[in-house]
DNA sequence: CTCGCATTTCCACTAAGTGGAAATATGGGG
DNA sequence: CCCCATATTTCCACTTAGTGGAAATGCGAG
């Protein structure tokens, strides 16, 4: 009997779906409540009931005191400080990255995949009033519009690159043919020149690079500058900027 | 029969493992492997390899390339940075914070509850040199040992404080009785005087004060000064900025 | 190449989880 | 003030999905 046993190949589906109640929680989102819940996730309302009060026991989820909903508490910021404080590359070149924040007056970001997202795990915004520099974590930018995600799809593999690639031509709209046929020309243009350009926010010019390392997952480093027009000149100069920033970081990471 | 249903009161059980499995990766702890994983939780060590597929199947572990060992991937950041954007708390109060902190010259945090941990959704440090300045969520600090956590304490309902000191009665060495005897001190001035001021770390002087709102869990906010003695005159006068600053942060939260 | 340790797979067993239906809370409106 | 509409939780018969000890496999050191 090809009988498929629970724990084989499968994940644990009680697992996935907690996990995916948590996802739920989208940026910007304060509470949830279990029937919104259970259409996001698109789980029936009793199992998402049993999850949720599972998610609290756990810590996970604090509940309003109305009964009727729940946020993310606490607890989620310090595993993700956790994976900050233990990932090697952000140890290695987090103050690196600020200091070329403020050696060349721009913004660096370093930033890993999420699904089809980017998210940063470090993001340096430059500001002249150095007062105000702002650095966030967690930020999430989509993955093929922006010089991150297409640095990152040009360093992994060429299976995972083209998995990925046919899910954002199932997901656009009437603009796909044009939208994929540009994310093929920065894939090859890290191929060629080592990074990326792309204007994905109005004035705004940023550029990338993938870093890939042995048993690690693949990063992308990014420089950009805001309320500049895009040149090629402009990006020219950010690119050997970043490519030698680049070129550091990855003898300190090969070193250490 | 006095069956009990799975679903019911308890918990979902392969949920609440995956929950703790994602809990053993504490900071500065890279990566674990099913072994060490299995140590740290003690869960049988097939069903820690059977949860940890699945969570590298949901995208919060990542896996070595050695394959015999896990990591936290980036969307535990992600969520992470849900749960700070959703907080009315933090995006009311946050911007008053920095605001403070500069006028002050001083540190000021906010920070919730995690078990027996204090967890920073904001940390601000003041330094002279402003562009140093640094802002880190996710940070824990021992409940029992800093006004954070003390502050928190005088806030909660009666029967979750008691039963929080007794865990630190019951884990903590020979020191028990007279730190115990601390803490409760620490709570009856926040009762008394709205705040409590502690000094954890050798010449770190900090002021803590709870934000009790309904509807959402207890917070702690607290202001904090290095390199000084500790001395009543100094704590007084960083109670009275607290107070003042709480009493604003209130004002503001309650209206909106 | 072989040995020893760590991890993963196998599989008989059954408890743990499932989801539809019924019961129960909640808050607005008559 | 009470009732109704809506959302959530509990119940429970059913059975699948998960469990953990044991065997097999994979890896790295010597």
């Amino acid at each position: 009997m090809a009988r498929i046993y629970a724990g084989g190949i499968n994940g644990n589906r009680s697992l996935e779906r907690g996990i995916e109640i948590l996802r739920a929680f989208r940026p910007g989102v304060d509470t949830l409540g279990n029937g919104e819940i259970a259409e996001r996730t698109g789980l029936p309302r009793s199992t998402v009931s049993r999850l949720t009060r599972t998610l609290v026991n756990s810590g996970m989820l604090d509940e309003v005191r109305n009964q009727r909903s729940y946020r993310l508490s606490a607890s989620v910021i310090s595993i993700g400080h956790a994976m900050r404080t233990g990932s090697p590359v952000l140890n290695a070149i987090g103050p690196m990255m600020r200091a070329e924040s403020a050696r060349r007056r721009l913004n660096v970001g370093l930033a890993a995949a999420d699904r089809t997202m980017m998210v940063y795990l470090e993001s340096i915004r430059y500001s002249p009033r150095a007062a105000l520099r702002n650095v966030v974590a967690g930020q999430q930018v989509p993955m093929e519009l922006t010089s991150l995600g297409r640095a990152y799809l040009a360093g992994i593999a060429e299976t995972e690159r083209e998995r990925l690639l046919k899910k954002f031509e199932r997901r656009s709209n009437s603009a796909n043919k044009a939208l994929l046929a540009d994310v093929r020309r920065s894939i090859s243009s890290v191929q060629r020149n080592g990074y990326c350009a792309v204007s994905w926010q109005p004035a705004v010019l940023a550029v990338a690079t993938p870093i890939v390392l042995d048993g690690l997952p693949v990063y992308a480093l990014n420089m950009s500058l805001q309320n500049v027009e895009r040149s090629e000149a402009l990006a020219s100069e950010m690119g050997a900027y970043l490519s030698a920033f680049a070129a550091k970081c990855k003898e300190v990471l090969a070193g250490g």
